[in-house]
DNA sequence: AAATTGTATACTGTCGACAATCGACAATGG
DNA sequence: CCATTGTCGATTGTCGACAGTATACAATTT
């Protein structure tokens, strides 16, 4: 009766590197090599390679033809870039679902809000990452756009990246932004998809400049 | 002396089967077999799974493990949420494009207009089509946000899918978009970001009715 | 000493072979 | 006759070995 995880090896070398990546145990700049990993993890390099094509199309490593992989750089203009986009396509993730979501999506959404405000309350900051990201799935089912969501689905570790970061530093927000959830969840209810993109975009543009504050904050490091 | 193309075997092989997909050669939901393609190309199936990897980042294949490849579908569902992410995109590189170009960019990008503008007099839909990718990664250049950049760029050669079905049916409408892209260039340069996005927008739109009204109205083939 | 060239070596790229798994169809039992 | 199980072929997953290329460092030249 084993419950060996039938996953494939690539997924759990990439899940692996990812998280190291994300808790910055891997430096951004510092390479990655084939065989190195492939031995540490006991396996060949074909899986590894594999996962590095994974961890590219994840933005977190780069991938130099003949030369190899680097953990890609993370400096306050990466972060921009990312909340720039962040800020186009959940806008359009949050006008999509308020016009298209469901009796149980809005059920999921509400124990996703609620997830959060307990967690805000608690001033548990994993476990209130554990809703937003809970909650930001619900919105993306909801707006019933796949594509939409694969492309954010790819950028979900850089934003768990650049979140870490700032994880420490955040215990005082949280509440401020349940509010932001609040507001959501509730325009979502009442299918005002303006609404709820602006808020959307607000959040983003909040979220952004924190992150900012803090990777500016901390040059040293 | 030998000109032997040094690009890797990987982007060869991609580039090829690429243009199948968009030309519609390999058909949506039709498999594709590693060692068929190994053996057509003459090459190892090393390089043919790293091209599938990479088709797969383009949204032209789907891998699914232990299951192999299958050409992606295409229907008026996929276009509609193509189009969608598309406006939001490109409504973000408009806007940052008219807040940053530079001279250069806009004589790069006049020079791309003019290509789209001449194309369109002489009706050559190959040439006008070029143009546009052409002003398009002008536009890119302009924002400033290589992240947008890549993304979009891997949403490319599903763009080329799309448009390619509708390429014969396009010759009228040609002229009438050439007013958009003027439009665009003349905000752009005059720094008028809220209304190139509009534009830019619009333009979205309006591809997409024209691309949902070829895809609708031959329900056959 | 600085610049250039040569050379070793540490990688990535590619290959062919083998193992593991899936799907279809046949065999078996109710 | 239907459901279940077994078997076979096709196809993907993984491996280790070798080929080819970039990089660092030593040797050579100016």
């Amino acid at each position: 009766m084993s419950f060996i995880a039938r996953d494939n090896l690539p997924e759990i070398l990439t899940r692996d590197i990812c998280e190291k990546i994300i808790r910055n145990e891997l430096k951004p700049g510092e390479r990655i090599l084939e065989a190195k990993i492939a031995e540490e993890m006991g396996v060949s390099r074909s899986p590894v390679r594999e996962c590095l094509r994974m961890l590219e199309k994840n933005r977190l490593v780069e991938l130099i033809p003949r030369k190899g992989a680097r953990v890609t750089e993370i400096t306050a203009q990466h972060i921009e870039w990312f909340y720039d986009i962040f800020e186009a396509l959940y806008g359009l993730v949050a006008r999509k679902a308020a016009e298209r979501a469901d009796a149980d999506d809005l059920g999921q959404m509400k124990a996703a809000l609620s997830k959060i405000e307990q967690a805000a309350v608690k001033g548990d900051v994993q476990e209130y990452y554990d809703g937003i990201f809970e909650f930001a799935e619900v919105g993306m089912k909801s707006a019933r756009n796949p594509l939409l969501e694969q492309t954010l689905k790819e950028l979900w570790p850089s934003n768990r990246r650049i979140q870490y970061a700032s994880l420490m530093f955040r215990t005082d927000e949280l509440r401020r932004n349940v509010i932001f959830f609040r507001h959501m969840a509730s325009y979502i209810e009442q299918g005002l998809g303006a609404k709820v993109e602006e808020e959307v975009r607000a959040y983003a543009r909040n979220e952004k400049a924190f992150a900012l504050k803090i990777a500016n904050g901390k040059k040293k490091d």
